[in-house]
DNA sequence: TATTGTTATACTCTATAACTATA
DNA sequence: TATAGTTATAGAGTATAACAATA
């Protein structure tokens, strides 16, 4: 007994699950970045961005465990946006090693521009599907992001 | 007038398709190459056997051509497989500049040892999905994936 | 003149270790 | 002793330009 499945292990590459969000994820990930280079932003930076904007005053080590990098990519990706006044670093009101993670109003603007090339590279992909089927789409990517640890 | 979203403009970034695109395509990309690991192969490896095993015969250009690569990547992607005498590099009976590149008896085993791994990786994100789920999940993908061009 | 395979180079990303100041 | 941030370094991956052989 095998549970009956969406593919057949001959069926074409290009056809399979697991190696269509391979491909998927590469081309979004191109896509986005596309939209955002006018920006001055890499999609790193518009997570970042994004993460602050939800939690304000997180450390460097939470925001990096939140995107699933290490501390030390964190730095140099604050470091760029330090420099462009789009975060800064405070005193943590908790701990002395730590810097709390704060978005200034410049950020605020270029967020709301970030989010509106996402809508943009969004829409790109679901333009094939009517609005049920987007529905139904979502739906069952955030089902196996969920599952798949990406919460 | 809008068209109706699957996602509102201030929604969380994970809960986002296109976000979602590409973290999945991240993870998917790390659990295949997790895979297939054991067998000392990488994941454009096993993509370029893969193409190969549909159609032999054919020049580098052609395979980078099909898995979007630049001709320059292709020649260590084949200097690897060579190496391992998985695939060689034949004349090529209508360009006498070309490769023919063809699969070895070897390879052909490992590879059906591969397409169990990503069977294996496939089946891990389609783990929470239902059987009509993960048809409708299969669907929607290449409907996605066919239109921005992956094909 | 254009194309195939090749090499070399540089540039970006990422992974790791080590250091400092705090906890 | 462990943790937050930082720095430096090496490795993988990628992009580009140039060259020889052939079309």
């Amino acid at each position: 007994m095998s549970k009956p499945s969406s593919t057949d292990d001959n069926s074409p590459l290009s056809e399979r699950v697991g190696f269509l969000l391979v491909k998927l994820g590469f081309c979004a990930t191109d896509r986005l970045a596309e939209r955002l280079a006018p920006l001055g932003l890499g999609a790193r930076h518009f997570e970042l961005l994004s993460y602050v904007a939800d939690a304000e005053g997180l450390s460097q080590q939470q925001l990096a465990d939140a995107m699933g990098l290490h501390r030390n990519q964190m730095v140099k990706l604050v470091d760029g946006l330090e420099a462009r006044k789009l975060v800064e670093r405070r005193p943590h009101p908790a701990d002395r090693r730590a810097h709390a993670i704060a978005l200034t109003d410049k950020a605020r603007e270029l967020l709301s521009e970030a989010r509106r090339a996402a809508d943009d590279q969004e829409a790109y992909f679901t333009a094939p599907l009517d609005g049920d089927e987007a529905r139904e789409f979502a739906r069952l990517l955030r089902r196996v992001a969920d599952h798949a640890g990406l919460s």
